[in-house]
DNA sequence: AAAATAATGATAATTGTTACTAATAACGCA
DNA sequence: TGCGTTATTAGTAACAATTATCATTATTTT
């Protein structure tokens, strides 16, 4: 497959690099709009597929209804928050202990690949959380004293 | 949530629970029109919805386009064939140690939960190759000897 | 049995994505 | 640099999977 270099293709991946946030291919739309207006959503979705088979991008198709793209194809994991839907990265130190035994088992002849989608709170989402318990905490400590 | 007993949903759950292929929604709408031709599709979908809510099946909604029903909930893992697109339960020894680590994982705050998609051949289409790469090594022998 | 609630079939609407088209832009080479 | 070839585009229609709507019917509760 061969590439050219157009301004579509090119502001599109510099969109999806800039950000950590695992955009839909909607949200893509959003961003990359407002440096070049007239793009098509159409077009938009043609060169994430094509830059995802090329290996430029990775394609994240899990749980929920919609498509999310990372502009770092290396394998790193994913979270998706329980509350907002988010995806974001996760890093932590007993991933790799994970990553040491999904190599082993894609190693063999049976297993060639596989996804993990872990479920949980977004930092966003975890902090808004702990606020809310900390005021319920208050809430408490009012009552009973 | 109140689930009544109609005719519907018992059909639909024994009709899953029959079979270990992880049918989808239409798919499911095929095998139940048999035994109740005038069900809608609606239903099926409503009802796979209500039952995997209440912990009665199993949604496995991953890479592909169409969800897919298990009829046995528990934790399990699964395989997608990438020759058929068909999704079949994996048992394998290493398994159970993946999922000591993904418990101490799902232990912690952060992470509550995790969904793992295998990609690989299942048994029919690891059988089909074996037979093709027998077929093509004859044919290498016929030319060589 | 009557009232209250839940579920159904049929169909319309929605959503995310892909396919199509004629027009335009990028590329490779003389 | 100009020209033919090929790739890409915007715009829109088509698509498939799923969900919502709603009047009617079935199931449960009282």
């Amino acid at each position: 497959m061969k590439l050219n270099n157009t301004s579509q293709r090119r502001v599109l991946l510099e969109e999806l690099r800039k950000v950590d946030t695992h955009p839909t291919a909607d949200e893509l739309y959003m961003m990359v709009r407002k440096r070049l207006p007239k793009i098509s959503l159409g077009t938009v979705y043609r060169n994430l597929e094509m830059l995802s088979t090329a290996g430029e991008v990775a394609k994240i198709e899990m749980t929920g209804k919609q498509k999310r793209f990372d502009g770092r194809a290396g394998w790193h994991h994913h979270l998706r928050c329980l509350d907002c839907d988010a995806v974001e990265d996760l890093h932590l130190p007993k991933l790799s202990e994970l990553d040491g035994i999904l190599g082993t088992l894609i190693d063999g002849e049976l297993i060639r690949g596989c996804a993990i989608e872990f479920t949980g709170l977004c930092k966003k989402c975890a902090i808004e959380k702990i606020q809310e318990d900390n005021g319920k905490q208050e809430l408490e400590g009012e009552k009973n004293g």
